[in-house]
DNA sequence: TGCTGATCGTCAGTACAGCTGACGGTCAGG
DNA sequence: CCTGACCGTCAGCTGTACTGACGATCAGCA
C-alpha cells in the first residue's frame, strides 16, 4: 500500500498535474521571445523531425485531435513558420514543411525550452533528472502510440 | 531510430503532460463507481487530513482557485459527502467537513485510486515508482524538503 | 465505368476548467 | 463609528479540446 494514510500532496494526479503546470510556466516565459509556446514547438519538432508528412500524421504523433491541429498550423503558417503545400499524389492530404524562419526559430527556442528544462529540474540532480525522464517515458509511451487524442 | 536530443516525445512538456492525461483517464475509470473524480477525491482528502478549515484553505492547499472551490464544494454538498458549517467565530467563513457518506466514500474511493496508480505505475517497477513520486515531490513541492538523487 | 466506403482537411457548435472583476456580508484597527 | 481587508458568491470571459457534419478525394470492386 501506499502508506501514509491520507495526503493529497502525495496523490499521482496532484504531483502530474502541477508538475505538468509549472513545466509549462516555465516554456512559456523561455519561448516568449520567440513567438511560439509548447504546443507550437512541438509541431516545429515533429515537422523537422521526420520528413514529408500529413497533418494528421503530425498530429498524431502529437497525440492531439486533427481539428485542433487545423487551428495549431493556422496560427504557425500566419507567422510564417510552417508552409502547407498540396500533396503530389494524395489531393486530400496537405503536405506540412518549415519555412527558413521555422528552421530558426525551432533552432532557437528549442535551446530556450532545454534551459527552462535544466531549470525545471534543478532540485533532481543529473542522476534524478534522467531518471525522471526515462520513468515518464516508459509509462508514457509503452505500447507504441498509446492514441490518447484518439 | 529517432533518439538524441531532438524528437518531440522527449521533451518534458509533453512528457509530463501526457502522463497527467493518462493517470486522469485511469483515476476517472477507478473513480466512477464512487461517482466522484480526481478532484473531488483530492478535496476530500484535504478536507479529512487537516481538522477543521474554511473553503479558502481548502483551495489553497490544492493548488486551486477559490472561485473554483466554490464550485467543486457546491457539487460534492449536493452529493451528500461535505457539509458546509458557519464558522463559530469569523461569520464570513463556513468551515467545512465531511458527512458520513463522505468518509464512506472517501475511504473506498482513495482505495481504487491507489490501484489506479499502481496499474499507471507497473511498467516501472517498485523502486522506479519510488523513484517517480519522490522525484515529482521534489520538483513540485515548493523547496521544502527533498535530497532525492543529490 | 460507376458505386461504395473510407480518408483528409475544415468548420460550427459544444463542453469544460480556470480566471477576472465585482458584489454583499463580515471582521479588525484606529 | 469608518476605513480597509477578508470571505464566499456569482456573472462573464478565456483557452483548449472534442463532436458532428460537410465537400473533396481516393481505393476497391463489380
Amino acid at each position: 500500500m501506499v502508506s501514509s494514510g491520507h495526503a493529497a500532496s502525495g496523490r499521482l494526479g496532484y504531483l502530474l498535474k502541477h508538475a505538468q503546470y509549472r513545466m509549462a510556466e516555465l516554456n512559456e516565459k523561455a519561448l516568449t521571445p520567440f513567438g511560439v509556446d509548447g504546443r507550437e514547438l512541438g509541431v516545429l519538432l515533429v515537422i523537422a523531425g521526420h520528413e514529408p508528412q500529413s497533418q494528421q500524421q503530425v498530429a498524431q504523433r502529437l497525440g492531439v485531435d486533427r481539428t485542433t491541429m487545423v487551428a495549431l498550423l493556422d496560427t504557425l503558417e500566419r507567422k510564417g513558420l510552417v508552409a502547407r503545400r498540396p500533396h503530389p499524389e494524395d489531393r486530400r492530404r496537405n503536405v506540412v514543411e518549415l519555412t527558413g524562419a521555422g528552421t530558426e526559430t525551432l533552432e532557437r527556442a528549442t535551446e530556450a525550452s532545454d534551459r527552462a528544462e535544466r531549470e525545471f529540474l534543478a532540485p533532481l540532480g543529473e542522476r534524478g533528472a534522467r531518471q525522471l525522464r526515462d520513468a515518464l517515458r516508459a509509462v508514457v509511451l509503452p505500447e507504441g502510440q498509446s492514441s490518447i487524442g484518439r
